[in-house]
DNA sequence: AATCTTATCCCTATTTTTAGGGAGTTGAAA
DNA sequence: TTTCAACTCCCTAAAAATAGGGATAAGATT
């Protein structure tokens, strides 16, 4: 019942019809208190600088400032915030993704709201944790309990992407053709052809459509 | 407090969070019942065939069968259900298309739950019901309340894209070929060529990937 | 009756993308 | 020093997309 024994948790999402849900779930748990929330990435940064939450439920798509720049900042200032991301895919891509970022767990936002209570439990223990279906992808991308150590030691959940891989995938994401980018990075199209070739191998797209589409999911533009 | 009094709602969103929180919300309506709900339009459409809803909330963005499926389902069985469009944008062109479909209702999910029972009472009664910014920005577009007559009397709202021409550019938007997409359709691949240089020329797009990027801008997926 | 929209299909030709392959340089890490 | 990742470039060939043009049938509208 003591106040200071509940884990303070903030919740960020811009549908505020989430946050109710989130919130009439949460309200349940004697053990957990949301202590804030926010709708957009700039004011969780503004409250987190006026108070202190244990946990960050985080959503990645928000307007003015994202879920990622969030993550961004928390790793910039050192800030030790156990954070569970909620997106509405659970893509393994956006899952390496955010978990180089610093990222504890990840939530579908199609998983029962029960789950959440086991996610933030989790991560305040230390822990992570992942949706069902994610942790089994990453299972079968041949990865057992470890998965923290394994990204921060030897990056086998980076980011596929290199920088320029990127600047090319962002370049054809603005409908730029092979011969423009070329001419905009000063490189030949040979070599933009085999960054189109890796990213189309790195991020199992099918065609350019597929790549641009990637970029909007994650984020990357 | 008669149980034939009340209105039967059913609610479709593939986020069981988001579900759980209208529920929440709906549950403190003496007026409203919560009939059923969905996570993807597969579902709504089962459930629509062996049971009766007064007024449908339906997400745009579900897995398998999505919200403008499920519209254009009602619209071909010729079911006059008052339906209201659940999105996370208030995109006014997204509006337009699903209006155009026979929505009656649009509601940003970054609206407060208490928005919602507004919408489905309106709704219920025959009115139209829009989001706060959505609704300025169809009066900006010179529209006063007849905005169902316009619709369909002289199609101002109607979408410079035809039903088919929709069709195709979503399936150009999950990296479908053009051949591919003449294979789902039935139709032959010059048709589909014929609707991919329509839509480049009605969307000012260069490539696929704008046209993809059209979709995306404007949650026509 | 004449017009317009939508949906359908075809032809030609060029440009772009995709799919294989290989290969050299550089800088950083082991 | 060796190894490795990232960046760069090239070759060949097939598949797909883009850019013009035109055409017909069904339906609704005027």
């Amino acid at each position: 019942m003591e106040n200071n024994k509940k884990i303070k948790v903030h919740i960020a999402d811009d549908h505020q019809i989430l946050i109710d849900g989130i919130v009439a779930v949460l309200k349940n748990e004697e053990n957990i208190d949301v202590a804030g929330h926010s709708l957009n990435g700039r004011l969780v940064i503004d409250w987190l600088n006026e108070n202190k939450a244990d946990v960050l439920v985080l959503d990645i798509n928000m307007p003015e400032v994202d879920g990622l720049e969030v993550l961004r900042y928390l790793k910039k200032n050192k800030l030790e915030l156990p954070t569970i991301i909620l997106s509405s895919y659970d893509d393994v891509k956006l899952v390496k993704e955010v978990l180089k970022m610093g990222a504890d767990g990840f939530l579908a936002k199609k998983c029962a709201g029960e789950n959440i209570v086991e996610a933030i439990n989790s991560v305040y223990n230390g822990d992570q944790y992942f949706s069902n279906e994610v942790q089994k992808d990453l299972v079968a991308a041949a990865v057992g309990k470890t998965i923290r150590k394994k990204v921060h030691q030897d990056g086998v959940f980076s980011s596929s992407l290199t920088d320029r891989e990127l600047e090319v995938l962002q370049l054809i994401s603005i409908e730029m053709s092979t011969k423009e980018i070329a001419e905009r990075l000063n490189i030949s199209t040979s070599t933009v052809d085999t960054y189109r070739k890796n990213l189309l191998q790195k991020t199992k797209a099918k065609n350019s459509v597929g790549l641009a589409m990637y970029a909007v999911r994650n984020k990357l533009l």
